[in-house]
DNA sequence: GCATTATTTTAATCTAGATTAAAATTTTTT
DNA sequence: AAAAAATTTTAATCTAGATTAAAATAATGC
């Protein structure tokens, strides 16, 4: 039902568009804006009005669009779903690959990781979205997201088994551990709706409280 | 559209049948057993399928029934979703109460809830339907349900509260410490799926990985 | 200001899956 | 084993919301 093979409007633009000199960063500008923009208001409604409650029109709405338009960006609903959990899923990368960079300890790598990552989805790039519908995405897309987030958990428990050899962290089951972290930072868009106050208290305070229990007993650095 | 007024079979039943001798509660078997199943069989749907994904269809399946049958024991769909969502949190208040009544200190008997919550959610009575779709639910379950929920989350924040208080968990914001440990909890469904074996992993390692950040530096029990 | 391309809307369809009614079956009661 | 009640199925509808095509508007380059 599907034919995967000719392109729409929207993204054989980006191939044409760059007639000129311009820089190419400025060129996508417009139409990437606008999708950006449709992939944090769709973000936001399913993480609010959970994915069935939330219709191409609500998202819509929030944009000043009809639900029509956003097939210019979409091929369709699902798409919008998987660009969502894509994006979601770049920024956690983005937000380890930072704290990686910056060559500290185990244990620092982690508390900087989650800084950046929850900084990411309660401030202004936020929101990031609920991957909770992950099985209904087709094949292709729900491979890939899985893929995308067994692969984030590998490299946080890697972290974990970084911190325990160098000492920073105490031993513990990685696995386990990566899981409740995990999960806890996954939950915080349900209860946080974007409440800049809040925001900024769970910046402050989940990165800690996340990881005073992986404190070796001895060490008071 | 929606006529509460006249009670279906099901409900009448109940009332009318108990015309003999027989204890109520084994009176109430046969149809309170298959709803059972069925909330247990929606549960699992959900989690694993998402709420989109999961037709009535999918649902019925599992227990070797038609769609249709599911309409003897619900209303409609959102019913079934609601009550999900009621079982969830009747056994996260009888899992508190449970650990409430056993007296012991503040954090004990945060650990001693953990471990009976995370038992129902990976055991026999499992699994608990992640509360991916409250607000799809109609106006006076949602109510119902998110009234639940703060209730359970206040609870829980009370327990810290008592525990900081006897000096058996050390001071933290409440408020944030309950809302990354709930968020862990929350999660376990989204990566647990009904093998026993990490079942019972969970269940042995969770509450104290848990719990592990809010003990005090000093003590040492 | 004209031509072209990008974006959005209007106004229909289209469809999966929920829902329902009536009939069939199974269980229980006597 | 017949009658009544409980449970399930069969076979239609019914519907919200996704999707599409064509027309309308806005932006951009020249």
């Amino acid at each position: 039902m599907q034919n995967a093979a000719e392109l729409k409007s929207q993204d054989g633009r980006s191939q044409r568009s760059s007639g000129k000199m311009m820089a190419v960063k400025e060129e996508e500008t417009r139409f990437q804006l606008q999708k950006d923009r449709m992939l944090r208001a769709a973000a936001r409604c399913f993480n609010e009005k959970g994915y069935s409650g939330s219709s191409l029109k609500d998202v819509a709405a929030i944009l000043g669009l009809t639900d029509a338009a956003l097939y210019y960006y979409v091929r369709n609903k699902e798409e919008l779903v998987y660009l969502c959990y894509l994006r979601a899923a770049e920024l956690g990368r983005e937000a380890m690959q930072r704290a990686l960079d910056e060559r500290h300890d185990g244990m620092n790598t982690i508390l900087s990781y989650l800084r950046y990552h929850i900084d990411m989805m309660v401030g202004e790039r936020g929101p990031i979205a609920i991957m909770s519908e992950i099985p209904s995405l087709q094949p292709a897309h729900r491979a890939e997201i899985l893929d995308l987030s067994r692969q984030h958990s590998a490299r946080f428990e890697e972290l974990l088994k970084a911190g325990i050899s160098d000492g920073s962290v105490a031993p513990c089951d990685v696995r386990m551990t990566g899981n409740a972290i995990m999960g806890s930072i996954n939950w915080i868009p349900k209860w946080h709706h974007g409440d800049a106050d809040t925001g900024e208290t769970i910046a402050a305070e989940f990165p800690e409280i996340l990881t005073r229990g992986l404190r070796p007993p001895k060490d008071q650095s």
